[in-house]
DNA sequence: ATAATATATGAACAATAATTCATATGTTTG
DNA sequence: CAAACATATGAATTATTGTTCATATATTAT
């Protein structure tokens, strides 16, 4: 039975295959960060209020700041942030910009996200 | 065509209908404010890592620090703001403690944020 | 009981990030 | 062209957060 003993950490790992197989399954580390850059981007209040209007309506960060209690400005600032991260698009109408949301994966990963906090 | 007119900021907002609907789609700003934290745990990389390696097995703090390069006591911070997102759970044996996933909207909310970033 | 081992925790420090304020850019109107 | 307006941006400030180091807790073995 020493096959399915449960191991101590004396012994560096559980057994070499395992090792081997998180190492194997673990995407680069590149790929790693841009993921939680990602999901840093919804870690914020502010925007995930702000992408919750979008889900709404295209609204102008006029319309964003007065609708949220928010300055011009925060929000603005805000806006580059879930552009960068491709959460929103703009469009521009004169002086005007119109965000909405760049992709249906915002959604999506809200409403896991409250599945999760809900159950 | 005025009912079409792409509205100016000067007035207040785009159609009170809008207005009416964002702010009653709303969710209330404690449940804003608890899916921020949990997108905010998915945040890091390292917490990344120790997810990504708890999706092959379950795997002690020690195996987890050796596996990933990092120090006993900053994974074992990790592990605990993983564990209070109740993004995974502890099985205590004898003086080790092993990890492994709480449930499967982990695996899902990193697989949608994956399909994001790789698009 | 004492020593050894695995994990947890607290304080300190360094790094990031959100907001505010002032101002710049770009567009429309008179 | 000048004034008005919507948005963007940079610097400064404040708040948060991740890591390290030292140490505490808990369990097992001698």
């Amino acid at each position: 039975m020493a096959e399915n003993d449960v191991e101590r950490c004396g012994f560096l790992f559980v057994h070499e295959a395992v090792v081997e197989q998180v190492l194997s399954q673990m995407p680069e580390d590149e790929k790693l960060y841009d993921l939680a850059e990602l999901f840093k981007v919804f870690g914020d209040s502010t925007r995930i209020k702000i992408l919750y209007a979008l889900f709404e309506a295209e609204l102008c960060v006029c319309d964003i700041a007065q609708l949220l209690g928010l300055t011009q400005s925060a929000v603005s600032h805000q806006l580059r942030v879930l552009k960068a991260g491709r959460l929103v698009k703009p469009r521009k109408d004169g002086k005007t910009v119109f965000y909405s949301l760049a992709d249906d994966h915002v959604r999506t990963l809200i409403a896991q996200g409250m599945e999760h906090i809900e159950e």
